[in-house]
DNA sequence: CTTATTTAAGACAAATTTATCCTAAATAAA
DNA sequence: TTTATTTAGGATAAATTTGTCTTAAATAAG
């Protein structure tokens, strides 16, 4: 479904959600522990994320992620699918088609659009913020 | 979604049930020049389709790939996806947990399994037939 | 039975994704 | 301003997926 890099990233921004309403940054090592991921990659994720202004980061001694914490509530699911896997996964074609639309399908063509769609509003809709309150009080969790 | 293979797998399969319902096989070049996909490769993936049972093979003169005519209208798109993706997109966790489940589900876990459930009813239950019928009517196409 | 034809299988190669390492650049703190 | 710390970025490597090629095995037809 979706790539290594963007489990990483969605894994991770749901971290600095949680430690960002502390008032808190955390830096690579600590986010990949968190998350059971391998530090140098998630690193390079996190700069995705960072360039797509998804999270901010902060360099320097007591450096490190986070979000604006009156951005925290308004970032969604989607956002960090499209920063890392782009939007292949909203508009491209179930069987690779470069031309694929309503005028000339693919043979699984409408039998998707349900499913895509369904996909699309769940990943535009879902909010980080319920996320890792889910995390925070147990009913979900982040690795193992 | 799915890899490449299962991509070429699924339109080899659709074009298979089209020439197997006019009686005739069909080898790997015709195919793959049919679906727009590599010559060798396409060979591989019909290999494990048969393996599968999904398609059978007949080597020797006027050999190649069909499908029992009995056995067409049987077929679903689910068959294909498990023959070459395996069952990790039916089952596997959307951030790639080993244990999730609901008593140790990750942070999406509920809002994928709606997803993970319609996509799973509609592999189950579409099958070739319809979908190589609509190529045939002209309503859908294999390439470009 | 022999032969031509076709799929099966394994080794190999290219491309992409995943992952690591080292150095540069930025910057906060002292 | 200097220094310690931290992210950014590029080069490299490993693993996986995609793709190719050659030979073996099977078998239908003659």
């Amino acid at each position: 479904m979706f790539s290594k890099a963007c489990e990483y990233g969605i894994k991770a921004t749901i971290f600095i959600v949680l430690k960002s309403h502390e008032g808190k940054r955390v830096n690579p090592k600590e986010i990949a522990k968190e998350i059971d991921s391998p530090e140098a990659f998630t690193a390079k994720i996190l700069q995705a994320l960072v360039r797509h202004e998804v999270i901010v980061s902060v360099k320097g001694t007591y450096g490190g992620f986070e979000i604006d914490k009156d951005k925290i509530s308004t970032i969604k699911l989607a956002d960090a699918v499209r920063a890392i896997d782009g939007d292949s996964i909203f508009n491209g074609c179930g069987l690779g088609l470069k031309s694929c639309d309503e005028d000339h399908p693919c043979p699984v063509h409408d039998k998707f659009k349900d499913i895509r769609d369904a996909l699309k509003n769940m990943l535009e809709q879902t909010s980080f913020e319920e996320l890792a309150f889910n995390i925070k009080s147990g009913a979900s969790f982040l690795k193992l």
